[in-house]
DNA sequence: TTTCAGTTTATAATAATTCTAAAGTAAAAA
DNA sequence: TTTTTACTTTAGAATTATTATAAACTGAAA
């Protein structure tokens, strides 16, 4: 992934490309593999990690502006805070409770053979397998 | 399920069988199909159709003993609330998002045919199949 | 450059949950 | 029984995650 991605995450974001939100931007989208995090772990790693200084307003604006755009998907765990991934293909999650550690799975590495049809006038919006890690 | 469950559960779950405890088992527990709740779903229900009064803190803790002792689940539903299940049994979710509702779906109704193997030295803990429903 | 809409920031507000310490109550001991 | 002891309830404070607010700031267009 190029740099040059991350202004138009930012611009598809309807965000301008301001330093904070440039680095937030390059910290979740200039990598290789997913990345999963929470507001908190993000904070952390954008105040240890970078030189200009972050409220944590900016944070999550940031944060939904790029996920109601697309660009980040959010995922259902257990607890107080909220997990985000840069995954927003349709997939699936181990989770390590001793950790609290997400971790993708591909969506060909999980086929369901049977599952019931929605009730009464509802639809299928989508199916996601969560899988809880032990020891 | 006869009331003199409700004291089965409230011993094997440590707990003294007072008013407030007696009011929630009974309303949990006495009934026929199986339910989901939150702390605040729950505390509305009482102090509506019951005498006593209800500290939150006793409802947080209640619930919370029976969870400990096995008779509650909790479902990961995306929120800030959580939400609890009165089956305890491998079971999986429809969730219906403009109503906010959990439906219950038995372990029959779904068949998983290839699922990934645990990472490292982890072990599957469960699955859980979360079904999104739309209108 | 000036202007202006969009941004950041610190702080306050909200919401769910947990903690605390005092007053109350069930059950064991006498 | 009564007394005692250990467990409970309660109201309110504390905590945690998140959202709202309003003033100061800044990037980009005129």
């Amino acid at each position: 992934m190029k740099k040059v991605d991350i202004f138009k995450k930012l611009r598809s974001s309807g965000l301008r490309p301001t330093k904070q939100r440039v680095e937030i931007a390059k910290f979740l989208f200039d990598r290789d593999t997913t990345f999963h995090f929470t507001i908190d772990s993000l904070e952390n790693h954008l105040t240890k990690k970078t030189t200009c200084k972050f409220a944590l307003a900016t944070i999550y604006n940031t944060v939904h502006a790029f996920k109601k755009a697309g660009h980040l998907s959010e995922v259902d765990v257990r607890g107080k805070k909220t997990y985000f991934d840069t995954n927003i293909t349709n997939h699936h999650h181990f989770y390590d409770n001793e950790t609290s550690e997400l971790i993708d799975i591909d969506a060909s590495e999980v086929v369901i053979q049977k599952i019931p049809k929605a009730p009464n006038g509802k639809k299928i919006k989508n199916v996601e397998v969560f899988i809880n890690l032990k020891n």
